[in-house]
DNA sequence: GCTGCGCTGGACAGAGTGTCCAACACTTCG
DNA sequence: CGAAGTGTTGGACACTCTGTCCAGCGCAGC
C-alpha cells in the first residue's frame, strides 16, 4: 500500500542545506566583522541568512551547535594541510614544515573570528571543548608517530617523550598560530616570517633535537 | 572650619577590603568546584560571600571587575617565578628552565579554574583579552632580551629573530602549561615531566639552538 | 481544488544583568 | 541621649537574550 505521509522533495532538503550553509557563512561573516560570538544574537544571524528566528531552531538545535559545525569544518581543513608529512622526501625537512605552517595560517586567515568564537565557546561549554580536543587529538597522535619514527631512526634525541613532546607542539603551536592570526593584519610576509620561526623552533627543538653527547 | 562629610572609619575601609577579597575567594573557590564563569551568577557568588547582590554592586562594577582582579593576581605571582633568569648562574641552564616551568604549573595547580575562568572571558571580554595580553607582554619582552643576549654570546643562532622567537615560546608554552593543569588531576611527577620537556623544546629550539654549519 | 508540509510571527516562561531607591542599622559626635 | 550621616539591604524594575510552543498562512503536489 502507498505510503500516506507524501515524501519530502529532493528539492525542499536542498533548499534546507542551502539555509544551514548560508546561515553558517552569516555567523562567519559577521565574527569575521569583529563581534564576538556572545553578542551574536539568533535574532540577527536569522535574519542575515533570510530566517525567522522559528526556523532557525528547526534548523538548528541551539546557537553552540552553530560553533560545533564550524569547529568540524576548521578542523578538517587544517588537518588537510599536513596530509603528507614532508621531511621523508626529498625538500628539506626545516623548509617544509615553516611551508606547512604557513599554510595553516592561511587557513585560518581566510576564516577571521572563527577560530577566536571557537575558543571563546569552548570555554563555557564542554561539548565544544571535546569537538576541539577530539580535532587535536589526530594531530598529536600523528606528530607522536613522526618523533617515535625520527627517534628510531636517530635522528632526534632518545632522551625525548613523543608524547608529551607532540602535545607541546600540537597545543602550543595551534596557539601561536592562532594568536598571530588575531592580533596582526592580513600580511603574507609576516606570516612567512612566524610561520618559519615556529618551524625553526620545533624542527630543533624536537623533530632534530641535537643532545650534547 | 570643620569638614562636614564625616570621615569614613578605617575599620570600615578594612571590613570592604575584607570582604572584596573573600568575594574573590568564593569565585575561586567555585571555579576550584568546576563551575564555569558563565554559570556563576551573582546572586550566588554574594550569598556565598556573606553580601547581598546590592552590596556585591557597590564593591565591584561588574562581574568582569572580578575576572580582571584575579588576572592581575594570577599573572603577577606567575611573573614572579621567573624573576631571575638562571641560566646565567651555576646551575645547569636547562634544568633551571625546567625547575622554573614546573613552579608556574605548580602556581596554576594551586588556583585550579582560575586561568580557564580567564581564558573563557578574554574570549567575549576586550578588557580582559586586554588585561591578559599586557601580562603576557612582560613576559616576551623579558624573553626577546634573554635570546638577544645569548646570541650577541654566540650561544645560540644568528639567524633566530628575538622578538618572533619569544611570542613562540611565550604564547605557546602558557597554552601547553594552562592545558596540562586543566587536562590532567594533579600529579607532581607528571607535572615535572612536562615541564621539563617543555623546556627542553624551548632549549634545543631557541635558547641553544645548534644550526647546521 | 484539496491537502499537507514548510515556514512564520508572535507569545511565553525563564534566567540573568545592572540600576535605583526607600528603609533599616550602626557609628560617631555634639 | 539623640541627631545625623554612613553603610548595607531587599526588592522592584527595565532590559536582553534564550529556547519552546502553537496557530495560521502559502505554496507545491496530487
Amino acid at each position: 500500500m502507498a505510503s500516506t505521509t507524501r515524501r519530502t522533495s529532493a528539492a525542499t532538503a536542498d533548499r534546507r542545506a542551502a539555509a544551514e550553509a548560508r546561515t553558517l557563512g552569516v555567523v562567519e561573516k559577521l565574527l569575521a566583522e569583529g563581534a564576538s560570538f556572545t553578542e551574536l544574537s539568533v535574532e540577527r544571524i536569522a535574519s542575515q541568512a533570510g530566517l525567522s528566528r522559528s526556523t532557525f531552531y528547526l534548523y538548528f538545535r541551539d546557537k553552540t551547535e552553530l560553533i560545533l559545525r564550524l569547529t568540524a569544518s576548521l578542523k578538517s581543513g587544517t588537518f588537510e594541510v599536513g596530509r603528507d608529512w614532508g621531511p621523508d622526501g626529498p625538500a628539506d625537512g626545516l623548509t617544509w614544515l615553516g611551508d606547512a605552517y604557513l599554510r595553516i595560517i592561511r587557513h585560518y586567515r581566510s576564516r577571521p573570528g572563527t577560530y577566536a568564537a571557537i575558543m571563546e565557546v569552548a570555554g563555557y561549554d564542554r561539548t565544544v571543548r571535546e569537538a576541539l580536543e577530539a580535532g587535536q587529538r589526530r594531530f598529536i597522535d600523528r606528530v607522536a608517530g613522526h618523533l617515535a619514527e625520527e627517534q628510531r631512526a636517530g635522528r632526534t634525541s632518545p632522551a625525548l617523550d613523543p608524547e608529551r613532546a607532540a602535545r607541546v607542539i600540537v597545543w602550543g603551536g595551534e596557539q601561536v598560530i592562532a594568536r598571530h592570526v588575531m592580533d596582526t593584519e592580513d600580511d603574507p610576509a609576516e606570516d612567512a616570517r612566524v610561520a618559519h620561526e615556529l618551524a625553526a623552533a620545533h624542527w630543533y627543538g624536537t623533530y632534530r633535537r641535537l643532545s650534547p653527547a
